[in-house]
DNA sequence: ATGAAAGCGCTAACAT
DNA sequence: ATGTTAGCGCTTTCAT
C-alpha cells in the first residue's frame, strides 16, 4: 500500500468489521456481541467489557440495515419536501428530524423540486425502504395519494384527502383576516397571486378569499398561476399593476418578496401605491423592503404533530390514531400594507 | 376490521409483500423474481410479464436494505450540514442529491445544528449505515476529522486537513478583494465580524484580511465571535458602531443581514455611515435593505465536485482520486457598500 | 450467562 | 432460462 493511499484512510468500499470480527477477537459468539451492545445488562460485566474493548479496537460500527429487515424492524421515515430551498420548510425539517430521532427513526429527507413525477418516483422508490412517509405540501392527485396511503403509512401536511391522515394549517381563515385588514384600510379591489395549480392549499385559499370578498362586496381577482419562487415575482408584479387592484395577497412569501423587489425596481411605492401580503412568514419576510405583512404559520408545530401521528401508526401497540389536526395561523402586520392612495370608488 | 381502519390504508407496520410472495404468486423461484426485476433481459419474456403482473397485483416494493448488506452493496451517503436553515446550503444540497442519485446512492441529509457533539454523534451513528460522508463546513477538530476519515470515506468542503479529501472555496481571496474595494472607497478602518471559533473558514478569512490590511496600511479589527445567524446581528452591529470602524466584513450573509436590520433600527444609514459586506451571497442578500454586497460562492459546483470525489473513492475501479479542488468566488457589489462619511484621518 | 441456529429480504454463484 | 443454495450483518428464540 502506497503512502498516499494510507493517508486517505478508510479502505475504498471496505466493509468495516462485522459483529463476527468482534466476536472472534473477544472469544465469544456473535449473538453475545449483539446482546452486549444492545442490552448491556443481559450480559456478564467482564464479558461485556471485553467485547466493548474489542469493538473499540476494531473500530466496529453496527450497520443499521439488517435491523430493518429482521424482526422488530425500525427504519427510516422519508420526508418529501417539494422545495428544499423554500425557507418555509426550515423549521419543519428540523422539527421532524428531532421527533423522528427521538422515536428511534431516521429521517430521509428528499427534495422533489416541485415535480409531481419526481415525487411519485421517490414515493415508489422508497416504499420498500422507508417505514413511512411525511408529505408536506404534496402535489399528488387524490387518486395517487390514496393509492400511496394504501401501501405505506403516511401523513400529509396541508392536504386533506379522505382516509389520509393529515395536519392542516388553517391559512384560509388567515387570508380572510388579511383581506379584512386590507378592507379596513380602504382597499376594494384585491388580487390573489395564485400558486401551483395542483396545490391543495392554493385552492382552499382562493375559495376562502372569494367567499369573503363576496361578503364584503369587493373585487377579488385571481392572477397566475405562478411558480412559488421569488423568480415569479416580476411577472406577477407586472400583471398586478395592470390589473387595477390596489392590494394583493400572494400564495406564499417567496412570490410576495419577488413582487416587492420588482415593484421597487419599477419605482412603485409599497404600501402607498400597492399593498402586499404574503403567506407563511418565512426567513426573509422580516428583513425584505418593506418588511412583509404575512400569515405566520406554526410550521414547527406542524412537523411535530405530523411525526407523532405517523409514529403512533407505526407502533402496533397504540390504540387508534388521530386522523386530522388543524393548526391556526395569525396575521403578522408589517410595513408592506397600508392605505391605498385613495379608497376605491 | 372497522371501516375507519380500512380507510387508513396500509396495515400498521405491516411488512409489505416480499419477493417470495411474488414468487409464489407467479409460480417461480425467488431468485427469478429478483432477476426479472433487476435484469429483465436475463429472463423469459412470458415469465417476466407474469412476474411483473404478480408484483403489481401484490403492490410489491423492493426493500433496498438487503442490497446494502449483500454483495455489490450500494447504499446511502450521509451529508452533514451544520445548519439546514442556512440558505447557503440550498444549492449544495440539491446538487449533492442530484449527483448522488445519478451515481446510484441515496442522500441521507442530516442537520447537525452547529453542534460539534451532535455532528460527532451522527458521524458515529451513520458510520455503519452510510457508505460515505460529505461534510460541508464541519466543526470537527483535525484529530476528530482524521480519525473519522480513517474509518469512512469522506469529503469535506471548506476545510483542509492533511490526508482528508476536500473542496475549498476560495473566500480568502474574496475577502481581500472586498477589502480593497472598501479601501478604494476611502475606508481605512475595517471590522471583521467573526464566525464560530472552530470554523476553519473563519480563521482563513481573518488571516487573509490581516495580511492585506498590513499591505494597505489600514486597520482591521476582529469583532466577535458571533453565532452565524441573523440573531447575532444586533450584538454585532452595536459593537461595530462603538469600534470606530467605518465598514465591516461579516463571516457570512446571515450575520451581515442581521447587522443591516439592526443598523436600520438604530437609524444608521448604510452605506453612508457604515458599509457592510457579507460572504456567500445567499437567498435574501439581494432583497434585503439595502441589497448586500457579498462574495458569491459557487456552492452548487462545490456539491457536484465533492460528490464526484467521494463517488470515485467508492468505486473500486477508479484509479486514483483527486484529493483537493479549489473553487474561486467573486465579489458581487450591491448597495450596502459606498463611501464613508469622510475618509479616515 | 452464553452459544447454536434460524431467519429477515435480497442477490449471486452454481447447478440444472 | 430457471431453480437451488449460500450468504450479507444482525437479532432473536431456544437450548445449554
Amino acid at each position: 500500500m502506497s503512502i498516499s493511499e494510507a493517508s486517505i484512510g478508510a479502505s475504498p468500499l471496505g466493509r468495516g468489521p462485522t459483529i463476527r470480527d468482534v466476536a472472534a477477537l473477544s472469544g465469544v459468539a456473535a449473538s453475545t456481541v449483539s446482546r452486549a451492545l444492545t442490552q448491556p445488562h443481559r450480559v456478564n460485566q467482564a464479558t461485556r467489557e471485553r467485547i466493548e474493548a474489542a469493538a473499540r479496537e476494531l473500530g466496529y460500527a453496527p450497520s443499521t440495515y439488517p435491523r430493518s429487515t429482521g424482526p422488530g424492524r425500525s427504519g427510516a421515515v422519508a420526508v418529501l419536501v417539494p422545495d428544499i430551498t423554500n425557507p418555509y420548510f426550515f423549521d419543519f425539517i428540523r422539527s421532524t428530524q428531532h421527533q423522528l430521532k427521538t422515536a428511534g427513526y431516521t429521517q430521509l429527507l428528499v427534495d422533489t423540486e416541485e415535480d409531481v413525477e419526481l415525487e411519485a418516483t421517490y414515493l415508489e422508490e422508497f416504499r420498500g425502504s422507508a417505514v413511512g412517509f411525511i408529505l408536506p405540501a404534496t402535489r399528488l392527485s387524490d387518486e395517487q395519494l390514496i393509492s400511496a396511503a394504501a401501501k405505506s403509512p403516511l401523513v400529509t401536511i396541508n392536504r386533506s384527502t379522505p382516509g389520509v391522515p393529515s395536519v392542516i394549517i388553517d391559512t384560509p381563515s388567515g387570508v380572510q383576516q388579511a383581506m379584512e385588514h386590507l378592507f379596513s384600510l380602504g382597499h376594494r379591489d384585491i388580487a390573489y397571486l395564485a400558486g401551483p395549480p395542483n396545490s391543495w392549499s392554493d385552492g382552499r385559499r382562493w375559495d376562502a378569499l372569494q367567499e369573503r370578498a363576496e361578503l364584503l362586496g369587493i373585487i377579488i381577482r385571481r392572477l397566475g398561476p405562478y411558480h412559488p419562487s421569488t423568480r415569479s415575482g416580476a411577472a406577477a408584479a407586472d400583471t398586478l399593476l395592470n390589473s387595477g387592484a390596489t392590494a394583493c395577497i400572494a400564495f406564499n412569501d417567496l412570490v410576495a418578496i419577488g413582487v416587492l423587489v420588482r415593484l421597487r425596481e419599477r419605482g412603485i411605492d409599497v404600501p402607498n401605491e400597492m399593498s402586499v401580503v404574503g403567506c407563511d412568514d418565512i426567513f426573509g419576510a422580516d428583513f425584505c423592503q418593506p418588511p412583509l405583512t404575512t400569515l405566520t404559520a406554526p410550521i414547527e408545530q406542524a412537523g411535530r404533530v405530523a411525526t407523532d401521528m405517523l409514529v403512533s401508526r407505526l407502533r402496533p401497540g397504540r390504540s387508534q390514531m388521530r386522523m386530522k389536526a388543524e393548526l391556526p395561523t395569525h396575521l403578522t402586520i408589517r410595513a408592506s400594507t397600508g392605505p391605498p392612495l385613495r379608497p376605491a370608488r
